[in-house]
DNA sequence: CGGCGTTTTGAGAGAGCTCAACATCGGTGG
DNA sequence: CCACCGATGTTGAGCTCTCTCAAAACGCCG
């Protein structure tokens, strides 16, 4: 989640900094949780890797974000945390974490919000795998992530890892952009999707 | 979530019930929060409709469940509840909701502790979505609702209501369940199912 | 320039969806 | 008590869409 504001300083300042390659885990589902992370730099996915070894991406964390708000009340994480890049993570400690939360309602309040955020984000993504259509998919992903003028979506990795958020293979994806770009429903720009509000007949 | 024990006393008594035929809305997407509400009879579906008229399941909250916990900290909320029987749903006011929460860091904490199992909840959902064969969707959603014997799983409505929950046709699923059955992978009781942890060959 | 990962297009197959028909069960009312 | 009715449960057949396997063009970086 983006807002880490939430973090005071005292708390803050106990941070751990630990340097991670691409590839890298964090923590691997089952691991004693150690507390609370946060993405200093670079990025973080998180994963749960199936029987058959696929990959579903639960949450991909950039700078700022933190990690395992969740594990702070579970003896174990639940899933696998990988840098999806060279990456920084700063740890805090589980029991300053705790404390801190114990003492101060505001800390307390604004961390329950972010949990609260992430819960309607994790209803959203399970909102969108309802979908079964690969431009349906597309459509509902763009929707949600128009920038402010409505009609930007900035893409924030390869349209491969693109794919694997959606949960399509990327042949499907890019068959479908492409399918989506002649019909005129959007524009594929450098790093960028521009959708166009009426389709030309 | 289960655990609704977080709720106190004086809380509890503020809560006001209202009683909901099956098919009936408790809230929309879009509504104004009012506060948090429990299920206290019945069952209810938090839902998400697409433009095609598809409906996500986003959760089933049974009696004793608390429901829109999320919505505390969001001015609207951000799907359907609709009751999926009869259903008697107790109301708490936000505020007082959310004074207590202010002023006993114990139920804080509880409450945290109910929205990090809430997120890893779905994201084991969403996890399940990302098993595309339907054989391997049941087995997951089996292997998560064992009883306590480690092979019995009770079916919490029918079996149309699970394939809406696992996010498949009722016809696949009575076909996989059928052929699971033949293969003798399972056994298929009333309102229940049996696993058995060595098919016979 | 060579190598690696992304992007792109092709062809085929399989799995689940859709439409359809029928059986079964529980409740309701004559 | 039985006929009726609606919803659940069940099976069949065809179709569509995505996945899978394959191959090639492109772009970036050492």
């Amino acid at each position: 989640m983006a807002d880490q504001d939430w973090l005071p300083a005292a708390v803050r300042a106990a941070g751990i900094d630990r340097r991670l390659k691409a590839g890298q885990a964090l923590f691997r589902l089952g691991d004693r949780t150690r507390g609370l992370h946060q993405v200093m730099h670079g990025r973080v996915r998180l994963v749960r890797v199936d029987q058959a070894g696929r990959e579903a991406v639960l949450h991909v964390a950039a700078a700022g974000d933190t990690i395992a708000e969740a594990s702070l009340f579970s003896p174990t994480y639940h899933c696998d945390a990988i840098a999806a890049s060279d990456a920084v993570v700063r740890a805090y400690p589980k029991a300053v974490i705790l404390a801190a939360l114990e003492r101060d309602p505001k800390i307390a309040r604004a961390f329950m919000a972010m949990l609260a955020r992430q819960i309607m984000s994790l209803r959203t993504r399970l909102e969108q795998r309802n979908i079964h259509s690969a431009r349906d998919r597309v459509r509902h992903y763009l929707a949600l992530n128009v920038g402010a003028d409505g009609k930007t979506i900035t893409l924030t990795g390869t349209v491969k890892d693109l794919a694997v958020e959606l949960g399509l293979t990327h042949e499907a994806l890019y068959r479908t952009l492409a399918d989506m770009a002649v019909e005129g429903e959007i524009e594929r720009l450098k790093g960028k999707i521009r959708r166009r509000v009426r389709p030309p007949v």
